[in-house]
DNA sequence: GCGACAG
DNA sequence: ATCTTGTCGC
């Protein structure tokens, strides 16, 4: 698929905020998510040394069977600083989507969207440049407050942070630890929260992602 | 000054 | 993210 040509690599933390605060406008945080979803991709990003691998796996949405899988060897060109984690994963994520053959209907990131210190999380910059509905499923919170959701599978608790609702923390298996979902680009809270809970039937984590995790580690592996 | 801090 | 043995449970 095509994906829009990278800003100028930012070298320091400066350079990258002043990106972040020009395409934050850009994100779409209100429209209603895609109505029909038929292909998901997951996309994840393993380290190794000096490099990293990149991976995106696209599966049907309705039985989960994967589509097509693509992926991504790079260097870390910037250093993991939490709010510009993006930085360190995009260009190899977006290298990886350009191979694909197909344009999937929604990109599931694992990290957050809108729920992020500048409201600009790696899935609004991803939905950004692909123009493509994202959303972001973090295994760990990075900012906000919540209660602890309900033990239930499907059930869930506002994150809130300066007053408004940034993302929820949702049970995908009971008794398990929530994952924290939030929006990235075209799509709102409901769906990205009802998506993440049809990809992850089994585990905490939805398919794709699991899916995306594996195959950047054996991307990694084989070299 | 003291914590918190996606992957 | 990654470094790592055993252990509890389905």
């Amino acid at each position: 698929m095509k994906v829009a040509d990278l800003h100028p690599w930012p070298k320091v933390a400066e350079e990258a905020l002043a990106i972040q605060d020009r395409l934050r406008p850009l994100a779409d945080l209100t429209s209603a998510g895609p109505q029909a979803v038929r292909t998901v991709a997951g996309l994840d990003v393993a380290y190794a040394d000096d490099r990293l691998a990149a991976a995106v796996v696209v599966l049907d949405a309705e039985t989960l069977a994967v589509v097509e899988e693509a992926t991504a060897l790079d260097r870390p060109g910037f250093p993991y600083v939490p709010g510009l984690f993006a930085f360190r994963e995009l260009p190899a994520l977006v290298d990886a989507l350009r191979a694909l053959s197909v344009t999937p209907d929604l990109l599931v990131c694992d990290g957050h969207g809108l729920a992020h210190p500048k409201r600009f999380g790696l899935a609004c910059h991803l939905g950004v440049l692909t123009g493509l509905p994202s959303i972001g499923v973090g295994k760990t919170r990075l900012v906000g407050d919540y209660d602890e959701p309900g033990d239930e599978r499907g059930a869930w608790s506002p994150v809130g942070d300066g007053g408004q609702e940034v993302g929820r923390a949702l049970r995908t298996q009971t008794g398990v630890k929530p994952v924290f979902v939030s929006v990235g680009h075209r799509a709102d809270l409901d769906t990205a929260c009802a998506m993440t809970l049809r990809l992850a039937p089994r585990y905490r984590l939805p398919e794709t992602t699991r899916r995306a995790d594996h195959l950047s580690r054996e991307t990694l592996r084989a070299r």
